[in-house]
DNA sequence: AAAGTTTATCGTAATATTGCGATATCTAAA
DNA sequence: TTTAGATATCGCAATATTACGATAAACTTT
């Protein structure tokens, strides 16, 4: 009983699922679309552009990381920041498997 | 202090990230594959196939409604699920938006 | 109307996430 | 080596999620 990770799944299913949950926070997406919304990678000035403190920003950035949706790699006095889009093209051919397949089926209930 | 929905967040980035979070569960994956690799909508026997309780079921699925990643309507004795692909589409187009924009930018540190 | 089937909700316990201050670590420069 | 700036981690408190048994609703069939 209670909250608990589930080996009762697949694999895929987990490490789709984690990937998800990583951009399931408002705060990784504000992340996320400050990156793009940059010339270069570099993101030091993340903190002052969010809402939480620099301890929070941190945790939110190697979930990101983790989840191998950003990389990081050490910038002089820093670290910079820029997306993984492997990452994100994997999930995407997910959802584009989920929409096709989605697609194929006649539809006669919903 | 404390973990929080946050208004700190654009109105998109929280339905944005509320889509995601609802992915973000290896049971809902598996709900999602499940219905897909059904010929028809129909999806009551979903108890049966998870190692999850007939309320953990309904809570998930509850989720994915709320996220209108996916609809119902009632059968008879019985609800049929099946994909809201709209849900779906609208978030493969804000990765594609997120790998384009990374595609644009010279990738010169990381 | 009663019984059976199916899905939803409630209450509760366990666990995970979120957020922050304090502090540690790491690098660059002095 | 010391100092300064930046990022990471620790420890904690608040909140959210997850899971399930029990129960309620809703619908079908008897």
């Amino acid at each position: 009983m209670g909250a608990s990770k589930s080996d009762y799944f697949s694999k895929q299913q987990n490490q789709t699922a984690d990937v998800f949950k990583a951009l399931g926070h408002p705060a990784r997406i504000a992340i996320i679309e400050y990156i793009l919304s940059m010339n270069s990678c570099i993101c030091g000035d993340l903190v002052e552009v969010l809402p939480l403190s620099q301890a929070t920003v941190s945790q939110h950035l190697r979930e990101l990381k983790n989840a191998n949706i950003i990389k990081g790699s050490i910038e002089g006095n820093g670290i910079c920041y820029c997306l993984n889009e492997e990452t994100l093209k994997e999930i995407k051919s997910i959802l584009e498997l989920y929409i096709n397949s989605s697609e194929k089926k006649n539809q006669t209930c919903c």
